[in-house]
This record gives C-alpha cells, structure tokens and sequence, in this order.
DNA sequence: GGTTGCTGTGAAACGCGTTCCATACTTTAT
DNA sequence: ATAAAGTATGGAACGCGTTTCACAGCAACC
C-alpha cells in the first residue's frame, strides 16, 4: 500500500505538497497538482486516516452511549445523532452500557485516549459530580438531566410532559392517579418521578407507594404492573405510565384481567411509538429523532466553535387516543 | 499530556520499556516494572490510541452497515452485534446507509483506510460481484443472503421462514395467500419473494401480483395494505407478512374496515417483536440479536484466525397466536 | 571452559500525514 | 525602482507507540 512519499516520489515533488494537495491548499501551481493527483491514480493511493488522526490529534467520531440500543427510545435517539454526525461528516461509534457505571467510565476513557473527539450521553448512572469531572476530559452532550452543571444538554422538558399528563387525567375528572417509570436512578426517572410527585402535591392529590412502579422497562412489566393494580383494593384509576412499551402491556393485561380501559383505568403513555397507535394509545409525544440530531449539532458547535452552546429544551406534543 | 517519552525518562528506563510495561511484556524486571507503574500514576498517562493504531495498522473498531437503525430488526441486530463486540473487545462504529449503495461504498472505504477492522453487513444494496469487489479491503460479514460468494454470511434461513409461513396458512386451509415485503432489492427481500412464489408453485396455489405488496415497513404502510385488500373484488384469505409492525398495521386498519382476522383475513408476521406480543400476531421469530451476536464472533475469528469461516444459518421458530 | 539459551534493556527505525519555518519567485503598491 | 504582500515549494520536526536488532548479563549443559 502506497504512502505520501511514494507519490511525492512518483510525482517529482515533496511530501509536502502531496499533503497540500491532499488538503486542498490553494498554494499549489496546477501542473503540480494533476502530476499528484494522477500519481496518487496510478499508485491506487489511499490516505491512513490512522496516520492523519495522529497527527491532527482528533478523529471526527462522535461516542455516544446508550444503556441499550434495542429500546425504541434509545434506537430513536441513535438514529437521530447518526443523522447529524453524518450531515456533520462524523462517524458514530456506539457503546452500550447496560446502566453499568463501570462501562460508562470505561467509554469516557476513549475521550482521554482521543479516539472519540466528543461523547453524546444518552442515559447516565454517573453522578453530576462525576460527570464534570470526567468532561473535562472533552466535549460532552447528554441528552438527559443530570445534575452536572458542566455538560451541554439537550433534552425534553420532562417536567412539562409529566405535567402535560397529569393535566389531562385530572380534566378527565381522575384524582387516583398512579406512575410507573423505568429506572429510577437515571437523570429521565428522577425528574419524571420529581414532577409528577411535586404536581400530586400540588393539586392536592395523593401520593401512594402502592401506585408507583419503577424498572419497568417491556411489555412483560407492563402486564406485570397490571396484574397488580387488578390486585388492589384501591386501585388507582389512572396510570402515567413512562412508555409505550409499558403501557401497551399495562393495557393488554388489563383488558384480561377484565379492567376496562379507559372507564376504570386510564392509561397514558410516552415517546408516541407505533405501538401506541395500534393500541389506541394516549400519549405524550417527544422528539426524539430530532433531540438526536440536536444534540450531534451541538456537539459539533462544541467541537469547531470551541464554545459551550446553551442547554436546549425541546417540546412536548399530547396525543390523545382512545386510552384516557 | 504526557508520552511515553515523559515517562521513560521519569523512571530512567527507555521509551521501549516502557511500552514493554505497557504491553505487559515478561522481560521486565520487577523494579522497573514498578518505576514505569509510578511514573505513569504521577504523570496522569494516558496512551495516545490514535498512535497505537497507526503502529499496529489495527484500530479494534468494528463497522456495522444499517439502512436505518430505528427499525427493530435493526436495533436488535446492532444490540446483538454491540454485545458481540463488546465480549471480544472491540468497539462498533455504525452506520446509516438509507439504502443508499453510495453511503455503503463510502463507508466500506473505512476498511481501506484502515479506520476499521472489519465491516458487518445489515442489509446491503449492493450486488454480489460489488460487494466481492470490495470484501479484498478487509474482512467482512454479511447478515443476509446476498450474492457474493466471498463473504462470510450468518443469517437467517428465510426460505424455511416464508416455508413455515405458508405451511401453517396451508395447514389452515389457506389457498389464497399474499405477500407483503420490505425492500424488494435487499437480499432478505429477495430471498422472502423468490421462497414464496417456489412455495405457491410447489404447493400449486395461485400467485397474484395484486396480492403482492412491497416497500413496506411501517404501521401506516401496513394499514395502506388493509385498505387496499378491503377494496379488492377478490381478496387474498392470508397474508404473509415480512414484518410485525406492518402486519400490526394490517390488522388494526383490516379492523376498522370491519375485516374480521383471522377469519376473513389471517396475517402472520415476521420477527416476533413485542408489538406482536400485544397484538396477538402469529409470527416467525427471528434470532435477530443473537444473529448480531454470531456476526461479531464470526468477524473476530476472520480477524484474528486469519480464516473465513463458514456461514451459519439460524433457526427460526414459528409462534402461534390469534391473528392465524 | 565453551556453547547454548534465556533474561533484560536500549537505540534507532518505522508507520504516515501534518505543520512550522525558511526560501524563492511573482505581483502589486507606492 | 523598491518595498510590501502574496504565491509556491521543500526540509525537517512533530505526533507517539511499536518493533526490530543488537548486545550484555547470567544460568544451564556437555
């Protein structure tokens, strides 16, 4: 395989020009250029990028993380930065942590070794303070709240979908209203359960142990959730419920179970995925593809511009189906 | 940032030394070994990967070609291939092609920079001598059926899912059977569509190109195929199904249009995906993430064996539920 | 005692493109 | 005509870890 001083070589000029020419640097006369260019032809020559990498010190790949890739969340999400980074001519090397910290530090590692020039974080088990330690190691996106106060984020307003939802239910007249969310320890869980519990309080509703699940991830939990509701003796008579997924499952086994949806138990979902539209499913709609695609443009800002672009909310859509 | 050269003269040993510590090389002696250990400690080491890579002309980073990650057979896939990768140590970088063969050649000129080791085929759009052509840059593995004879292939025998299919229907006493794909010029949906209209033949029942879609992935599309098969004068009595969310689309809009499934209309799927699950969706399941996970073992024995291994074909199973 | 064979260590070359600096030739401006 | 500015090109250093080769020290072997 053929390097830059086989073709400086071949086309009677010195490396450095091959490199211009490369580059596209105006500073080379035009016979010299097609001489390059054809010798780089004839040669059947291809770049290293591992030697250019070295030698600019950055890569162009964007790390991302995710907890799992097979979750439509997550797999939205990985679609949308994989839009940016190509629009913005980065690779995308993705990681799965499987909410393991121990992964995730071990993927942050790869900003250090700079093989990745920034990191999109999609869901994080690392604490804020943790995290700011570990941006300073580069340029950092997390496409959730978390309590890090360095990092850029982009993320949907949690906090008005949980309020968007518990609104609606309570116009429905429903004042036993229950919650059920993934898990509880990443910076999604804590805010959806922070606002829904601070809007219970301040509607004046009550909050029950008993109506609040967490780790549920799959339609299995989601009939699991079911099964214990139907156990109850009071019951809630609505469900936020933190995704489709979930509720879909909570809807099908209720149905079983002889509860009718959404006269005795009404259900409200997240990320308006297709499953929801089958399942005639309320629920709160948020962009994900597009967060995916900010946060890649932010990144990339981060990266060329060398400031710290603003944190960025998107917004959330209720989609009113057949389940509230 | 420090180097190896920091480090050398900081534990008065040579740069080579220190990279035998590194690489744990056994001729070190104790002593040494623990001056090297210390000084990287004080001097906050980090190896520069990119200078690895250029050295070892090997960068442990694996491609994986997608059309589109946000599609469940595909995020299963990568979550399979990302498991697999992650167990042999490597790290996967993916890609969108959108069905679009230019984006796959872009991509496969990685292999040539040797930006990464190994390259794992999605679905590609790319013809059998093409993708010969270009399976001499590197080692590469393909997930579906596709023409080249020098690619390694691990995939999922499609013609005994389409069999399955249709022996079930037959055994349900079916004549008039549809088709509905995805990408008829994928290899998945080559294969699909060159089993089926063999087994119609074989079984002497009657192809219809009216009972014949493709181009369909989504659940509105699967509704499309509802609303097409409702205003047909003869309509098909089952339909084939490549995917779960069209055949779910199938079903909610044959619903509406007051078809009764199964008994005017059985669909079967494909994939057995959770929407098949709470749609009650017969299905052949695919083991899609263990396929992934097969495809990144197959490529790290290509890629450390030096040989090609042979294909491996999955087993599908048929999963029996009430749309059938 | 001399050979063989490890163990341990370092100098130097290598992989390969980029970039800084010096140099020289043209233009343009004054 | 002369200084200033721009164009064009090459040499050498740089980024940084790996690997080859040479060689010294030391133990085992005949």
């Amino acid at each position: 395989m053929s390097n830059i001083t086989e073709i400086a070589r071949r086309a009677r000029v010195s490396r450095t020009t091959v490199s211009r020419v490369l580059n596209n640097h105006p500073y080379v006369k035009q016979d010299k250029r097609e001489a390059v260019l054809k010798a780089m032809q004839d040669l059947n020559y291809v770049p290293n990028l591992n030697a250019v990498n070295l030698s600019r010190g950055k890569t162009n790949v964007i790390g991302v993380i995710v907890p799992t890739i097979n979750h439509p969340f997550f797999s939205n999400l990985i679609e949308g930065i994989g839009r940016g980074c190509y629009k913005h001519h980065y690779r995308m090397l993705v990681h799965q942590s499987n909410y393991d910290p121990g992964h995730e530090i071990e993927f942050f590692n790869m900003l250090k070794y700079k093989l990745i020039d920034g990191l999109i974080l999609g869901s994080s088990m690392l604490s804020g303070p943790v995290l700011d330690e570990l941006s300073h190691y580069g340029s950092v996106v997390s496409c959730e709240a978390s309590g890090s106060r360095l990092i850029t984020k982009v993320l949907v307003n949690h906090e008005s979908g949980i309020r968007m939802a518990v609104e609606h239910l309570r116009s429905k007249g429903h004042r036993r209203i229950g919650l059920c969310i993934g898990n509880p320890a990443s910076g999604i869980g804590i805010s959806r359960k922070k606002a829904f519990s601070a809007l219970l309080e301040a509607y004046g509703l009550e909050w029950r142990d008993d109506w609040y699940y967490e780790g549920k991830y799959s339609i299995e939990d989601g009939s699991a959730v079911a099964a214990s509701i139907a156990g109850q003796s009071l019951a809630p008579s609505a469900m936020v419920v933190g995704s489709d997924y979930v509720a879909a499952g909570l809807i099908k086994e209720a149905a079983r179970q002889g509860i009718k949806v959404p006269e005795e138990l009404a259900v409200i979902g997240f990320d308006n995925q297709p499953i929801a539209q089958v399942m005639d499913l309320t629920t709160i709609q948020q962009p994900i593809v597009q967060m995916g695609e900010t946060a890649a443009a932010a990144l990339h800002l981060m990266l060329t511009e060398a400031e710290r672009p603003s944190d960025q909310t998107l917004e959330l859509e209720l989609i009113v189906r057949q389940s509230t």
